[in-house]
RNA sequence: CGGGGUGUGGCGCAGUCUGGUAGCGCGCUUCGUUCGGGACGAAGAGGCCGCAGGUUCGAAUCCUGUCACCCCGACCA
């Protein structure tokens, strides 16, 4: 029994399996009859709900402004800023035709839409909004009075990948995009940074993924960017996943699409605007960086339901005695706690099935903390909390009044315990490495660490290295780029800057 | 876009080579036993075998075409 996992394969055995197998079990999203897009469901989709509530109250208390652009984007928008329509070029999805017409096949008598009504210009669907947005503000801005402009977008964009994967990588995705404009440089790095450090913070202290915040070297920039800011997560099998980018893009879309303004001293200026998002991305981020070989673990801030209570009824003469205690629990904790100012989020599992297939149930689908309450339990004024950052089989019974004043700490201790725990796979995954050999040996591991090396390379050189081994340079680590200097990895040459490497997602 | 593979009840598959009119496991429904636990037994529902042609007395099975999806590369939040 307790050797079975709730998940086959196990992390160990398959880790792009077991992900999927993960997925299925929670019942969190599924692929759907449209290529590459996938069907969020509920569990999946309350997680997005909790990620978009408490991101939003973050974005609103920096100054932002939500508001809502088209999905559509005409083709000559994209055309504007060369390197942005080189980056996303071949992963777009056109709309040419605005009507369909229904045709009778005149021998199989079977009817089918054909498209007709050609549009003069197509329209490009969204892969990122920065020209369409641009083209707004271009409108908007008159005078360094109308600076700056904070504004961001909650939307769905489309970008046709070659490999989809749930969450990870899908044709269509849910995110963020913020779009701001600023009358000077400075502003608009001091942005930049501030909305990195928004995602840094969130992934730390909502999901209990710590990162790494750094800069994108150029190969791996934004297309039109001049800096990327980036906050790298490492999941299971040490692979990278960036979690969220900010961008500082220079003037380089305002004069494309002539976002100017008239300045304090009466010239013609062009803005500074930045963008930064997160996607739906950050939900796999999640299970492949906390599920285990019994399924999800959700961090309590962002669990759809936080405490699951099993009523036990082995006797139909107590059953509704059970039932009612339950329900009596669950709306106390509803009322009287909150967690970082939330209510509570509780469940009571009335469904008519047997308790262990419940238990398991709520077990894959990686509630932080179930309670089970039986008739003994009434008797003796207690519950039985088990929490899913410990074994599965572990229970604690605890005077109902206790758990009551501790429900709150517990979540939190649940919190802390996956932070840690993440924290320190990272930290012992993280090697530092000053030899070429030692760097090329490196990669021939099975689900190699990341690498962190004295850097000084050009790109040409980055790139030949990635090609090499198929790794990147998932960022230069913010703290890292004073270090005293040491010799490059590569070159020789002494650099204070330190890079570091891995595979990714 | 290159290379490989698969399309059969809700899901996973067998059957295709050697044509004869559809089967297994899981799930689902009902009844019963069990149950502080992912249990068991019995009965039952559910498929024009991706689609379109063709060969044949007869096609899931052979032939032609077509569509879709999956895996491996280049691209990526």
């Amino acid at each position: 029994m307790s050797d079975k996992t709730a998940i086959t394969p196990t992390r160990a055995q398959d880790f792009p399996e077991w992900y999927q197998q993960v997925i299925k079990a929670a019942d969190m999203a599924e692929n759907s009859e449209t290529r590459g897009c996938m069907v969020i469901k509920p569990w999946g989709y309350g997680i997005w709900e909790l990620i978009q509530q408490q991101l939003d109250r973050k974005f609103k208390a920096t100054g932002h402004q939500n508001a809502y652009f088209p999905l559509l984007i005409p083709l000559s928008y994209l055309e504007k800023e060369a390197e942005h329509a080189e980056g996303f070029a071949t992963e777009c999805a056109v709309v040419t035709h605005h009507r369909l017409e229904l045709v009778k096949d005149p021998v199989t008598g079977k009817s089918k839409m054909i498209p007709t009504g050609e549009l003069a210009e197509p329209y490009v669907i969204r892969p990122t909004s920065e020209t369409i947005i641009g083209a707004a503000f271009s409108r908007w801005v008159q005078s360094y009075r109308d600076l700056p402009l904070l504004i961001n977008q909650w939307a769905n964009v489309m970008r046709w990948e070659m490999r989809p994967r749930l969450f990870l990588r899908t044709a269509e995705f849910l995110w963020q995009e913020g779009h701001t404009a600023h009358e000077t440089q400075d502003e608009a790095i001091t942005e930049t940074r501030l909305m990195h450090g928004v995602y840094e913070e969130f992934l730390k202290n909502h999901l209990a993924i710590p990162v790494i915040p750094g800069e994108k070297t150029e190969n791996e920039r934004f297309p039109g960017a001049e800096m990327t800011l980036t906050v790298e997560s490492m999941v299971q099998d040490r692979k990278a996943i960036q979690a969220g980018t900010s961008h500082y893009l220079g003037q380089n879309f305002s004069e494309a699409q002539d976002i100017s303004f008239t300045g304090r001293d009466g010239s013609k200026q062009f803005v500074h605007t930045t963008s930064w998002g997160v996607s739906t991305r950050l939900i796999g981020t999640l299970i492949m960086a906390h599920a285990d070989d019994d399924g999800l673990v959700l961090p309590p801030r962002v669990a759809t339901q936080q405490i699951v209570i099993i009523p036990v009824t082995p006797k139909e003469d107590t059953r509704q005695a059970v039932l009612d205690a339950c329900q009596a629990l669950a709306e106390t904790l509803r009322r009287e706690k909150n967690y970082h100012g939330d209510p509570l989020r509780v469940h009571v599992d009335t469904r008519d099935l047997q308790g262990g297939v419940k238990k398991w149930d709520w077990v894959k689908k990686g509630v932080p903390i179930r309670i089970e309450i039986g008739p003994r339990d009434i008797e003796t004024r207690k519950v039985c909390v088990q929490r899913r950052d410990k074994g599965s089989n572990e229970k604690e019974f605890m005077e109902k009044e206790e758990f009551l004043q501790q429900a709150v700490d517990i979540l939190q201790e649940i919190h802390n315990s996956l932070l840690e725990r993440a924290t320190a796979f990272r930290d012992a995954n993280i090697i530092p490495c000053a030899s070429l050999e030692t760097f090329h040996a490196h990669w021939a591991q099975d689900n190699p660490g990341w690498l962190i090396t004295p850097w000084s390379g050009t790109p040409g050189q980055e790139d030949e290295l990635s090609k090499q081994h198929k790794i990147t340079i998932r960022c230069l680590p913010l703290d890292k780029q004073a270090e005293p200097a040491e010799p490059c990895i590569l070159t020789g040459a002494p650099t204070p800057s330190r890079a570091i490497w891995g595979r990714s997602y």
